[in-house]
RNA sequence: GGGCCUGUAGUGUAGUGGAUAGCACAUAAGCCUCCGGAGCUUAUAUCCCGGGUUCAAGUCCCGGCAGGCCCGCCA
């Protein structure tokens, strides 16, 4: 609703503009709690027509004539700030789409294709706390893309052949492997002991690059006991990211970029760029004049591909099948995506966007899988879970234990996405479990409840027949400040979804949520629902919980987060 | 040593160069005997330091300081 105000009001003040001789210009179009949209145009215009602002804004608001159908009820210099404000056809508008369209409302402005890549960590261990970051912003990006009209396919591309790999596939022909763990976890086990082992004893090092040799070449026996560390690896992380709403279209192996032949020929792309050179028997691509001042390695000096090999290869079949391709990135690849960015642009390949993330690190320093320092997702999830029966146990003692289950699963799961994706992606952050166990924070909980509780008051009105979803209401009667807000508040969804779509974003969003909530419940406490005296306001007030129920359960379906509706 | 990111109440955070720096936790004081109190209201900030650009700087530029990440044959 509001993106359609917003583009009303762009062409009823150029239009001004333009009777006034002014010519268009960038608006400066900003929220405002003076008004539903203020402009700072006259502010541009007074430099460049060496007048007063505010004279300007007093000319434009004068020259500005509002359409009969239109959503814009009045323009207002205020000094050089020209105020816009929205009438009442637009807020009866908002309630009556809201319901018309339900999951719909807000979303479908765009098209295209994306293919989003995101988590992507090394099948060497369980994704630990730092790694979620990465599927949290990842999940939330593609849903609000999603929802915003994009058709995307999200990949998780798997390592199954780098030097790490290789130390898995050989720590399993070395040390015992726990079946009794989950399959990933037993994983981290081994390549713990293994990295230990190839620490004492560097000699040792030999056999893992036999190994990637081996695995290069294309030697069955050797695939085939990568394959099957991969393996163990991939279902444990696949779990982990089932229980957090999390699910990949497609699993692309790196491996098979190799198989292909597809490595070879953009190595040979490469090369025809005149960009090259042998380096200490190693393949370097010069790409000074991108910037960068050390040259890129494609080639070991034995031969074999690197990771950063392979991603070329990955990100030129993605470029050939999307209009879009985003990345989702720690920190540490911020120099080699820029890199690969440069090689893709030299041999004349679309380049990624990319997300970057700071990272997540323990209060005792950085996590390492190869180390053992790290805190599970599942640990985690685990901790939160039960933390949450509590609080539901609390709250809810008279349920049954199934209830609470259910209840304190998706409170916990939904508490934890929302404390990650909350937090704009370019701040680190230090993972913290006092805070993480923290529900009091209002974050999700607090908007599930608020969902929660516009079921609840819907379900008991209908059952005191006060409530027929099919009644025909008259939202012109919802004129308490608080309602008002509210409904504009609801407005603002597809206003905010595009935003956040655009500059790539999840925290804008995140934001947006807990707002809505905030005001949900202001108009719940400031106005009589089913105890309102005259049956008009009862009904369009209902209504406009309704409106709240599906509101806020499609922001919680865009955040990846459960709408319970009861908990 | 060089590059990139970050620095906002006790703590955690939001803030496209513009109108009174928004929010939460913690703390303190309140709320129609409340239609779900996981709710609502109020109180608390020299925006790391020093310069500069601008009519206007938390926001842009330069120099410090602090933390994170990176700096070829790991990913």
């Amino acid at each position: 609703m509001f993106l359609e105000f917003k583009q009303q009001v762009t062409l009823i003040l150029n239009d001004a503009m333009e009777s006034l001789g002014y010519g268009t210009d960038d608006l400066n179009l900003e929220p405002s709690q003076h008004a539903d949209i203020a402009s700072r145009v006259a502010f541009r215009l007074a430099s460049k027509l060496k007048q007063n602002p505010k004279d300007i804004a007093e000319r434009i608001a004068a020259a500005v004539v509002i359409p009969d159908d239109s959503y814009v009820d009045s323009v207002e210099a205020v000094g050089p700030y020209l105020n816009l404000r929205a009438n009442r056809r637009y807020l009866d508008e908002t309630v009556s789409r809201i319901r018309s369209e339900t999951d719909g409302f807000g979303g479908g402005f765009c098209e295209g294709r994306i293919i989003m890549e995101h988590t992507s960590a090394n099948p060497n261990g369980p994704l630990h706390v730092g790694h979620i970051r990465n599927s949290v912003i990842g999940d939330t990006l593609t849903r609000i893309l999603k929802r915003a009209g994009y058709d995307v396919d999200t990949h998780y591309y798997v390592n199954d052949m780098g030097r790490q790999i290789a130390i898995v596939s050989w720590a399993l022909s070395h040390f015992e492997f726990d079946t009794s763990k989950k399959s990933d976890h037993s994983i981290a086990d081994v390549y713990i002991k293994a990295n230990a082992e190839l620490e004492a004893h560097p000699e040792k090092v030999a056999e893992i690059d036999r190994l990637m040799q081996l695995v290069e070449s294309g030697d069955e026996e050797t695939m085939e006991r990568f394959d099957k560390a991969v393996g163990f690896a991939v279902a444990g992380i696949k779990e982990t990211l089932l229980k957090m709403n999390v699910a990949h279209d497609t699993f692309v192996n790196e491996s098979g970029f190799v198989r292909s032949g597809a490595v070879s020929r953009i190595v040979d792309e490469i090369k025809a760029t005149g960009r090259t050179e042998i380096d200490n028997g190693a393949l370097v691509v010069d790409l000074l004049s991108y910037g960068f001042e050390k040259s890129l390695v494609i080639q070991r000096t034995d031969g074999t591909s690197l990771y950063t090999t392979r991603d070329l290869a990955y990100h030129e079949w993605k470029g050939e099948q999307a209009e879009r391709v985003i990345d989702v990135l720690g920190a540490d690849h911020k120099l080699i995506s820029g890199q690969l960015k440069a090689t893709l642009n030299a041999i004349g390949k679309p380049e990624p966007e990319v997300v970057i993330f700071e990272f997540v690190s323990l209060p005792e320093g950085s996590m390492s899988t190869r180390r053992g320092k790290f805190i599970t997702a599942d640990e985690l999830f685990e901790q939160v879970g039960e933390q949450a029966f509590v609080e539901v146990d609390k709250r809810r003692p008279e349920m049954p234990d199934e209830f609470k289950k259910d209840v304190a699963a998706t409170v916990g799961i939904g508490a934890v996405r929302y404390d990650i994706v909350k937090v704009s992606p370019e701040k680190s952050t230090v993972f913290n479990w006092k805070e993480a166990l923290d529900f009091e924070k209002q974050g999700a909980p607090f908007i599930q409840y608020s969902h929660a509780r516009a079921c609840s008051i819907l379900a008991k009105a209908k059952e005191e027949g006060l409530w027929n979803p099919a009644t025909t209401i008259d939202p012109s009667v919802l004129v308490e400040d608080s309602e008002v807000t509210f409904i504009k508040k609801m407005a603002q969804f597809d206003n905010v979804l595009d935003q956040s779509a655009r500059e790539l974003k999840p925290h804008i969003f995140a934001i947006y949520a807990r707002e809505l909530a905030d005001s949900f419940n202001q108009f719940y406490r400031f106005v009589p629902v089913i105890s309102a005296e005259e049956e008009s306001d009862r009904n369009s007030r209902l209504a406009l919980v309704d409106c709240a129920r599906i509101v806020l359960a499609n922001a919680l379906e865009t955040l990846g987060i459960g709408a319970p509706e009861s908990m």
